[in-house]
DNA sequence: GCAAAAGTGTTACTCGTACACCCATGG
DNA sequence: CCATGGGTGTACGAGTAACACTTTTGC
């Protein structure tokens, strides 16, 4: 061995956490601002060390998930991302920190509570914007985890994640409209989803609206796959070579 | 990320193997005998500790496979499958280990070679058969390694990987079928992915068969993506008008 | 010629898309 | 009545599935 200064042998394990919504017209991220060293005051994806001996990595995701975004984890969706081990990505030792993917209705909590410190839902767009800076490679996580979101709602029924208990198929509409960023034709949406064997449940209510025929509402049926998948509307020209 | 406290739990890391090939009219995976406790000579997939300092995940999983397969991985498929870390999973301590998933073509190496000991193909139906015992959870592993494998080659050229430089449409058809354990139609196969652009580029070759007309010879192309997706046979409807 | 495997043509059907049109409410 | 948004009908075209048919080799 050798006599330099990091005297920690082991290798860190830490468990990251990329919570999702739809708020306000956009997809937002759950970031918090970091209090300690190094990024002190940058802002970060929320999530901690692998302390307990006997925590599973899938528990210490939802352990981390209430302690630092006050958040329920039962019922919500939470799978893993990726898992991050660059050598350098950590300046005080060799960090390997395994990234989670959440979605959560944009509506029940206004953020906080619990042990967050000033937790905040940013707009993906302005987290990944050249101009933001965030911790370690926070950015780039984001970015697998906002690819990983809008393939998933294509072939998943969790776009209805997004949504609350009650939603109408509009609000889901402009749940895939927010993510892929394009535009859907209402109709062709409606007939879909609701061909989609036990995708959306009706319970029989209506929405009481301003100006407008009543719509109605629906919960999320056991469906988790669509069949067939929701398709993005294509690219103009995708000619010549693609690459993943 | 918080913790004032510095304090860092005994964590391994380790960086497994699941390398498949396409091999005897089967899919098979690439097993290593165990040469010390725990497990003793059982059959397990090649991997091994996350050791020097400067080395990412990603090259750890490419020096393993030339290590522990004599495989040389430029120019194969090597991604990120998934991260297991149940707290029992290995008896000694607490290990993480970081999946990673290949694909080779068949024929090229007879496998063993460099610090290799006892690697073997092993038929994946075999390695997930009830009376098998592997070491650790790689039972699993690999059953998550097969599924994954085959979703894949829905969306993607991966199917090529699984051949060799120069190979037939019908090899290639070979590769999905045994894969999917499904019949495929040799002639719409052929018209569908002799028309994805860049899938496949034609030698102007032609194979010297024994009794049928010589089939054209094919490299891969540079497309990574398939577009359209090459769909799995449907499951039967479960229709309750007609049975059998 | 015959068997075997490669490759093409044809037809029917399914599904996505585009868009005309009707329905139900508030004002 | 009109504006607004919810929901249905329908025609067209792309893509798939099923299968008859032609091509090119070895024996």
């Amino acid at each position: 061995m050798n006599d330099d200064t990091w005297k920690v042998p082991e290798i860190a394990v830490a468990v990251d956490l990329a919570v999702l919504t739809v708020l306000a017209d956009s997809l937002q991220i759950m970031l918090v601002e970091r209090g300690i060293e190094p990024y002190l005051g940058t802002q970060a994806l929320p999530g901690g060390f692998l302390s307990s001996v006997d925590e599973s990595l899938d528990a210490a995701a939802e352990r981390e998930l209430t302690e630092e975004t006050g958040l329920d984890p039962v019922g919500l969706h939470l799978e893993q991302l990726h898992t991050y081990g660059a050598p350098d990505r950590d300046p005080r030792q060799r960090v390997v920190t395994v990234c989670y993917l959440a979605f959560v209705p944009g509506l029940p909590p206004p953020v906080a509570g619990g042990d967050a410190r000033s937790a905040a839902w940013v707009p993906t767009k302005t987290a990944l914007h050249p101009g933001t800076e965030l911790a370690f490679d926070h950015k780039k996580i984001i970015g697998d985890a906002v690819e990983r979101t809008r393939s998933k709602i294509e072939y998943t029924t969790l776009a209805a994640a997004f949504c609350g208990p009650e939603f109408t198929v509009t609000d889901l509409r402009r749940v895939y409209e927010i993510v892929w960023d394009e535009k859907l034709d209402p109709r062709n949406f409606h007939r879909k989803v609701t061909g989609v064997e036990n995708f959306l449940v009706a319970t029989g209510t209506q929405t009481t609206r301003q100006g407008g025929r009543p719509a109605a509402l629906y919960r999320r049926g056991p469906a988790r796959l669509l069949h067939p998948p929701m398709l993005r509307p294509a690219a103009p020209k995708p000619d010549a070579s693609q690459t993943s």
